[in-house]
DNA sequence: GTATAATATTATATAAGTATAATATAAAAC
DNA sequence: GTTTTATATTATACTTATATAATATTATAC
């Protein structure tokens, strides 16, 4: 249910519509979760039935019209329930194909495993790019929508993904270092 | 698909009942995919379907009878397929539940907070203790089912699972330290 | 005027994953 | 002798996610 409390959260800091939404999770959550864009409007669908949220048509003359979502007390509620449940999401493990791969490139040569490896590196170092500007994203977001106390908790993601990134490329070097080694 | 491409890997190193896949894949693979036994027996069946692997029944007389699943060779060539499709799996999202309960935690109040990533620290410790268990884990299976050249990428992942580990350990030391400053 | 971009949402099919429990056999422990 | 443990697989219902493309409106650029 991650996803729909994400959207749950966004629409806490204000109204939005579904194309705002599948924007401003773009620019936010989508480091620590990933979601289609008729998926999350799927999910809008779906929470109003629960009562979560309430939408209204806004007629435009210079766009194509738009349903404006809005969060209902009974959204709050569920989202500070699901805040609250100290429950299994603090575990541990990754989905990551990649580290599957890895796990059997024993089927391959070394060289192609360099040359994953060097890939993946250059992933890392394209991530660690993007993530330099998530402060100035937080800096955009906070002025817009919400205060110093939300940002706070926004930089701690940050900060999570740029230590995660900074650990994969230090994984990725010595990986290959070794490889390149063993050859 | 990697869920089918673990169950492939794993058949490759040799024969297997789907008891048997479920228990060397909570060994091993777990740490970076997860998996439902039911979805492990269900994803075998759609494997025979496909032709990537063959089956029989093994008949014994003291414990249940059991199905044992073999690679052909067309499994064989579609896992080499996947470990060379340099594909889009080397993505760095994560995907986290409890990043996005983080992100909005300014709805909630320091001590909350603190104690959510206390709790979260000490599942880090728990993980790193887990962690140590992998090398002897790596020993084990090596003897019975492989050589060196798989299980230097066997150690590979659990290298990054151990970094990963530390990296998240200093992240919630470093989040709750100041968390208790600013308070 | 026509192609493109931005806005805005919907459709459809399929694949994959979660959650939970039921079913069955036989050995071993108490 | 009854419970527990290990082995071994299946069932069922549901939720989530992926992939891809279709649809529609208007502004802007060329």
């Amino acid at each position: 249910m991650a996803l729909k409390h994400g959207l749950l959260g966004l629409l806490n800091y204000g109204q939005m519509t579904g194309y705002e939404l599948n924007r401003a999770f773009k620019d936010s959550l989508n480091f620590f979760w990933q979601a289609q864009t008729s998926q999350i409007y799927r999910e809008l669908k779906a929470m109003e039935k629960l009562g979560w949220l309430t939408s209204e048509i806004v007629v435009q003359r210079d766009k194509p019209n738009k349903r404006l979502y809005s969060i209902t007390g009974a959204g709050r509620a569920e989202l500070q329930g699901w805040l609250n449940k100290e429950g299994n999401d603090s575990k541990f493990e990754i989905r990551s194909a990649f580290l599957m791969r890895v796990f059997f490139s024993g089927e391959r040569n070394i060289d192609e495993n360099l040359t994953m490896l060097k890939h993946y590196r250059t992933k890392c170092l394209d991530a660690a790019a993007a993530m330099e500007n998530t402060d100035l994203s937080i800096e955009r977001y906070r002025s817009v929508v919400s205060t110093d106390r939300q940002a706070f908790y926004w930089g701690l993601t940050a900060n999570f993904g740029k230590a995660y990134v900074k650990m994969c490329l230090d994984w990725a070097d010595n990986a290959i270092q070794t490889l390149e080694e063993s050859r």
